[in-house]
DNA sequence: CAGTCTACGTAGAACGTTATACGCGCTGCA
DNA sequence: TGCAGCGCGTATAACGTTCTACGTAGACTG
């Protein structure tokens, strides 16, 4: 922390380390990528050379040629609460094979989602996962064709070029359901997206899956959807209008805990008791839910599961698998005082 | 989707362009850096030819000469509520310099902050922008040395080598304190983090801010703290233990949402009512403060604006700029319910 | 003992940019 | 007329890896 002069001593090379170790660059190479054909000696000799110099491979160099051990990671949005254990099942995983995760946050609009992805293939990471993208199926394809990658939070069950890895939405949703219908309640009601969004895949999975429940029950005359306009969770006014409708349900399914915390906020300002007058079950299981004061049931995903199953995936695309592989994981119902 | 030839076409280099327009390697270049010495005409047939042939340039191997124009972004932990906004402001201040951000989730431990600015450097990002980073002023130090930095949410205002922005953590937490002194309450406790984090400086600041607040009231000897003994926000009874303690004080200013969230649930559980019986302020503004169900009391940040300042400043410094700048931006009271 | 195989190591071209140094044709001025 | 200066464009050497192709020595085979 000196006046400024302390100049930097240049970066170690892979010339520097062979030098130092009196061996050829290109035997470097090898160790460095532990290719084959090194001897032990050899492989010592290079390895001291490099904790001696501080030796890093230059990722940027890397990409020119091989590979740069590094995926690119597109997150839909940070607000969104699935995220952090995706992620540290994500990490987990890529960190055990010796990858780094470098993120992009795409603010849910394709443009920039585009964008961002193009700015990973130019680094030329070595795969691509993508979190709950926007970009439509075609779009992903094309991307795949170019690159090993991986989506999660998009149902996309007969892509050939990609794998995707997700919760089972539908299925999630018939379990909430059922948990209401187990109540004794009739009239379930769904709080879904708009019908635009819907086409976000997930949503709309989460709409079957409503579907299936009510049908099931033999209460087909009784769905109904209350749909939200904004585009991305902004109170819009809708949960008023279905607290203030005298065809107020007595439970609610919400596709997500976004909607279903407001709405259990906003009952509770109407004095409506949860879960006697109005029970719900909400989506995601978010820190929010379990607070005493909130104590909303929902849906657990198990993101950490699905991250690591994911970046397991994007590995082994890395390592030459083309067969599509598309899983599906099963969320659990947490039940709380809501329902 | 066919079902497996579709051979991707090669992607397009600076040579096929060079080729198409008919002019020189170097001349795209040029056009591409916009550099000196460039006619209107040849930019134009370049420009053509680039679209023509959806040409990007490959930052790798621009990593290997020039500017990548993008900089790395070190976050702590994905589930800090500050970053959302934070990010928001930096992506939307690089985006209008055709500048991308890549992050890395340091998950709040120093050896994987460490390793992801290695990364960062290795891929020969332009600059670095670390939003709470754990590592220590010296290693900050270290890294500046490198490459242009900015650090956000730690303070370290001599700081040659690199800029700071920060939210002036002791002043809002000063003004929490008084807004809680202004009601009429003498025994104001706080509740912080463990003794080796407050060293995290932010904490600290926020710590001397409490402080600087009671004495200017004439309260030091009320000054007390409740540290949680968890590395990180964990429940670990140290919020039961004060609302269980035959001291119980009737204001409680909290080193962030985190733990007040915490606190005005179990004193619910409890029946304390808040803020009668426990006046209690938050600090960082987050959404679940604002629920009705909770309607706790915070400072915010004005993350964003962070954000922008924070990229401006890395900006410049690419650009050139060595004399450091360290902001302090002044965070504002939301009094909700719980005072 | 000639020939083949295996294990280990090396030389050097490529990868796709940037940046330096220079060339060429015009202008303007003494 | 000579030549400095400027504006525009080009040739080419880096940058730091990987990877293909090849050389060599020793072990094995028939």
């Amino acid at each position: 922390m000196s006046k400024s002069g302390t100049t930097t001593p240049a970066r170690a090379t892979i010339r520097t380390v062979a030098a130092d170790a009196g061996v050829s660059v290109a035997a470097v190479s090898k160790v460095l990528r532990n290719a084959y054909g090194v001897s032990d000696g050899l492989r010592d000799k290079v390895q001291k050379s490099i904790e001696k110099l501080d030796y890093r491979p230059s990722t940027a160099a890397r990409g020119m040629r091989g590979r740069t051990y590094t995926v690119g990671v597109l997150l839909v949005e940070l607000r969104n609460p699935f995220l952090p254990s995706v992620i540290d099942g994500v990490q987990r995983t890529l960190g055990k094979a010796n990858y780094k995760a470098l993120m992009g946050v795409g603010e849910a609009r394709a443009k920039i989602e585009q964008s961002l992805i193009d700015s990973m293939v130019d680094m030329r990471m070595d795969g691509l996962l993508l979190v709950a993208p926007r970009l439509s199926g075609d779009r992903l394809a094309r991307h795949a064709q170019r690159l090993p990658m991986v989506v999660i939070g998009h149902h996309e069950p007969t892509a050939a070029l990609f794998d995707t890895v997700n919760s089972d939405d539908r299925r999630g949703a018939r379990i909430a359901v059922e948990a209401l219908l187990t109540r004794g309640h009739k009239d379930v009601h769904m709080i879904s997206m708009p019908e635009e969004n819907a086409a976000q895949n997930v949503y709309r999975e989460r709409e079957y899956g409503y579907r299936d429940a009510m049908v099931a029950a033999g209460l087909a005359d009784r769905i109904r959807f209350w749909r939200q306009k904004e585009r991305f969770a902004q109170p819009d006014g809708t949960i008023d209008a279905l607290l203030e409708s005298p065809d107020r349900p007595p439970a609610v399914f919400c596709w997500s805990d976004i909607a279903a915390v407001e709405l259990i906020n906003k009952a509770a300002a109407r004095g409506i008791n949860v879960p006697e007058d109005l029970a719900i079950i909400g989506y995601d299981d978010t820190p929010t839910a379990a607070l005493p004061l909130i104590g909303l049931s929902s849906m657990d995903q198990h993101g950490t599961q699905i991250g690591e199953l994911a970046a397991a995936a994007l590995l082994s695309r890395i390592e030459g698998r083309t067969v599509p592989e598309h899983r599906l994981i099963e969320p659990g119902l947490i039940l709380r005082r809501s329902t």
